[in-house]
DNA sequence: GTTTTCCGGAGAAGCGCTTCGACGGCGTGG
DNA sequence: CCACGCCGTCGAAGCGCTTCTCCGGAAAAC
């Protein structure tokens, strides 16, 4: 491999030069800086990323830290994590995939200087990573909300935002008795705060239009999905359409509706909040943007790495794409 | 941050002699080891891995390069990250992330002394990174088996392998015409060599069967299903089994086996091999053993990155699990 | 008792890069 | 016409670590 000391020989210059001709942090002048790059493109010169890490301490890489558990959906990860990359390389930097969800790794990658800051994904209410992050004094962008981010900026979907629109559009077809399938229990449990930020703007945006509402959770099963169905109606008789904010178990549900006869959206409106649908299964509603997503972090993490600020949260919206699932009420 | 210097100063010991308790590249006595330990643990010292890299040449870094577009099953390629990411934790490695399939990024990382070796995924048949990769000198795992491998070793699930005991379970069955649902027309047509390897094993295990058979590939929607099916019986006359390597289009299979009234197994034998099956779609059949694959894959690799020395090429099977969807023929 | 061996540890030389300070040579203003 | 300032370049000092060489002393060999 070739070292700036053989471009700078191969130039003419020192080796200093060639590294301001690199980095562009002082002027040079157009003789020079053209030699320079001829004798970098004819040797292959590539500045060894230690050595730069070393006397720079900036090493151009950014640490993903990503859940590698059921409960996400694997399709959203995966958008996810492309328009992280996208957006890094984007910017000349590489991404370090970090899967434990221990925090030994977060020490253990910022400790050792390998990386210039973290995007960390799926972060609960109470999620012990958010102090131990907060401590460690590296960039770090959270996506998710916790309940005290400790001055880190956060970035995610604004659920209670799209309920809201969902709500509204069945409001504006003129449903009055709209019920909501929520998340599954499990991730309830774990504390994904975006399951009750969602139901907070469902019941929100309900009451301001004039909707009667029912909630209940939904087991990605068969018979989880008869249960949620039984337990929504007896909370509230007859709804006339549904809010699924549960992507595991929409097919579960869908065949419930249509093992019982109900067609849709002729008998009953269904809004899907959550991940991209599958073939067939595309409903009316709102995706997670998780590209957007991806790509709106690194790019605040960046900004921090560049010139380290307060953070701020930022919900990222995404528009109502109506596939046919809903129709106003019979 | 703590650096060698300041351990060394508070165990009393010259810094060389803290950086040989930590590697343990040279004899120690029992009394020092204790006191630079005790000074590392009390100063939470970590080496700083640029430094590290500079002085040493290792990186402590794998590059796991992944193709992102469609015609990859988003499962599969979660699984086989996870192996890849556990293993390499396992023996203190990390894992950049690559995700552009252009050869510029693996020149990048490599020649900027990034990583110490490269695994890469979904290699073509006359995939022209292998050339590239190759050529780069450094150590690398291919997870696909190109025609020319260059010298770099291969490591792979045996597809061929997986055709020949699936179609061994059918013909014990008594089944003795089989179709085969292949791969989508587009994986084809990039050359991901797996679909001739299964296609390889299917005809070889059918004619040492005694089984009469079948082709055709099968492009992932209803009406490809049915055109898939179409032509196999046109080829084929009723066939009792089939064979189907193609998880994208398997719901319209069954979809459009459904609607003509036929069950299965009752009427057909189905068996499957590809992405492990969602939710209730499980069917009979051979899983691709993504986490193994990406486990075999970092293990080789290290080995290399220790030891250069050839490549082999490594295929790994997968047992045929019984799921209830084939029966012997009426 | 002397010589050889061996073991544990120290010292120092880089690894390849960035960046600060210094220094000529030029143009400009007084 | 001289002093001053600015621009473009160089030299050198590290950044924090690994590893080679050397060295003193204790144990082993004779």
């Amino acid at each position: 491999m070739a070292t700036i000391a053989d471009v700078a020989q191969v130039a003419g210059v020192s080796a200093s030069t060639v590294s301001y001709v690199l980095s562009g942090k002082r002027a040079i002048s157009a003789a020079t800086r053209a030699r320079v790059e001829e004798a970098v493109s004819r040797l292959g010169y590539r500045p060894h990323a230690g050595a730069r890490a070393l006397a720079s301490s900036r090493t151009g890489v950014i640490a993903l830290v990503v859940p590698l558990h059921d409960a996400v959906d694997v399709g959203v990860v995966m958008q996810f994590v492309r328009g992280v990359v996208t957006t890094a390389r984007a910017h000349e930097h590489d991404v370090l995939l970090l899967t434990q969800e221990e925090t030994a790794g977060l020490e253990r990658v910022t400790s050792a200087s390998l990386v210039d800051g973290l995007v960390v994904l799926d972060i609960g209410v109470d999620d012990p990573r958010v102090g131990v992050l907060a401590r460690l004094g590296r960039p770090t962008v959270l996506v998710g909300i916790p309940r005290d981010p400790h001055g880190l900026p956060c970035v995610d979907f604004d659920f209670a935002g799209a309920a809201r629109t969902a709500v509204a559009h069945l409001a504006a077809l003129g449903h009055r008795r709209v019920g909501l399938v929520g998340a599954t229990p499990s991730s309830v449990r774990r504390g994904a705060g975006y399951a009750d930020r969602l139901c907070e703007g469902f019941l929100a945006g309900a009451a301001d239009a004039g909707v009667a509402t029912a909630t209940a959770p939904c087991a990605a099963t068969a018979e989880g999905a008869r249960a949620c169905l039984a337990e929504l109606r007896a909370r509230l008789p007859a709804p006339t359409a549904l809010l699924v904010h549960n992507e595991a178990a929409l097919p579960h549900l869908l065949g419930a509706l249509a093992a019982e006869g109900a067609r849709v959206p002729a008998d009953l409106s269904v809004v899907s909040i959550g991940a991209p649908g599958a073939g067939e299964r595309a409903l009316t509603g709102l995706e997670v943007p998780a590209l957007d997503i991806g790509r709106s972090a690194v790019e605040a993490l960046l900004e921090r790495i560049d010139a380290p600020r307060a953070g701020e949260t930022r919900l990222l919206s995404s528009p109502l794409v109506d596939r046919g699932s809903t129709a106003p009420p019979r």
